[in-house]
DNA sequence: CATAATAACTAATGTGATTAGTTTTTGCAA
DNA sequence: TTGCAAAAACTAATCACATTAGTTATTATG
């Protein structure tokens, strides 16, 4: 009965490599245990089931994102800061997409470690807003509006819902741009009645 | 043996309750087949099994969309369509989640029938965007970035990733006033070197 | 009225998650 | 060094779900 030395970060390792390479659907305990040589059972001695194994590839991605986000976000100052946020976004996305998935089915509203995770990240993108000079309520909406842009073109992107041969990259500028030129508009607008 | 006298249209009516109630993870024969009060076997009389079923889920999420939109885009021109057709889907999404995440997780990209009736859902964001006098692969970004803007709103929504007691409404009004605004400026400024 | 198609069923198999209980290694203290 | 306790692996067993094969009864149709 040998024993192989596995510890969490190792596991959690081996399952972001399944569920990137073939999506979160197929990072099972069997999978799983089969991809480290070992019996699905033993798997408990690490994690407590399948969920919580999902929930530590949640965490494990959202730590990624904050370091990524961490490291494009310097020395970036004004408008700059959006901008190296979203592709640093779009780039973990596209690098770790079993992860990404694994980071958006996990709602969980009673899981304080997760909730804390996920709201590092969404400070960062407050954070990446503010050179807009934007105020109370309608930074964030905006923090609101950047973040469904960055997820749903992402999301789309990955399970291949643009079907045309148009640049990808492209249309991320694009979209990027319409989206700030919109908010910087939307910004000088302000201070009209815009509220319920 | 008492015969039931169940058909496809039933079956996915079922589906889509149980979907829309408890999420597309909730749909499983056993529990199809548990609120129609029959076997789960009994069910491959009428489908072809688990992938099958989800599939009719899309494809009926699809038509259904396309009625909705339709009869929300009737009457209304310019500006007033892209706005018409935007509601119109954030309505469908909160209505129908299951269904919408049925559509979204069928991918499948040789599935011609499910291409079409997806293919005539973004064909009319397509039209709704036309009052913009958009042009060529402008166009083409531009309802690649509605969806996104559309998808990622909506999905976010979906799962509680707006933790804020900020009224969403709001939020959705907003988010399309500024990528909207942004589209007109964008268009303006057209015709320069954006291409790559 | 006879029969063919169909819709339901039961029985059985396979896969995956999970639990209980066992064995062996390993780390640490006497 | 020896011995013990915790941990890490295991086997065996159970449960849920999907799926297949083969059976039976109902319905529709000639």
């Amino acid at each position: 009965m040998p024993r192989i030395g596995l510890d969490l970060p190792t596991l959690i390792h081996a399952a972001t490599e399944l569920a990137d390479a073939q999506g979160l659907e197929a990072v099972t305990l069997a999978s799983l245990a089969q991809k480290l040589q070992i019996r699905s059972p033993s798997l408990y001695n690490h994690v407590n089931g399948l969920p919580d194994l999902r929930r530590q590839l949640a965490l494990s991605g959202l730590e990624q994102m904050t370091e990524q986000f961490t490291c494009a976000l310097e020395d970036k100052t004004g408008g700059d800061s959006v901008r190296a946020f979203s592709y640093a976004y779009l780039a973990f996305a596209r690098a770790h997409p079993g992860l990404y998935e694994a980071v958006q089915r996990a709602p969980e509203p009673d899981d304080r470690q997760l909730q804390e995770a996920g709201g590092r990240v969404v400070q960062m993108a407050v954070n990446a807003l503010e050179g807009y000079g934007l105020r109370g309520d309608t930074a964030l909406h905006a923090v609101r509006g950047i973040r469904s842009v960055l997820h749903g073109f992402v999301s789309l992107e990955r399970q291949g819902g643009f079907g045309l041969p148009l640049d990808l990259d492209v249309t991320f500028r694009l979209l990027l741009d319409t989206f700030l030129e919109g908010v910087k508009v939307m910004q000088t607008k302000a201070g009209e009645g815009q509220s319920r």
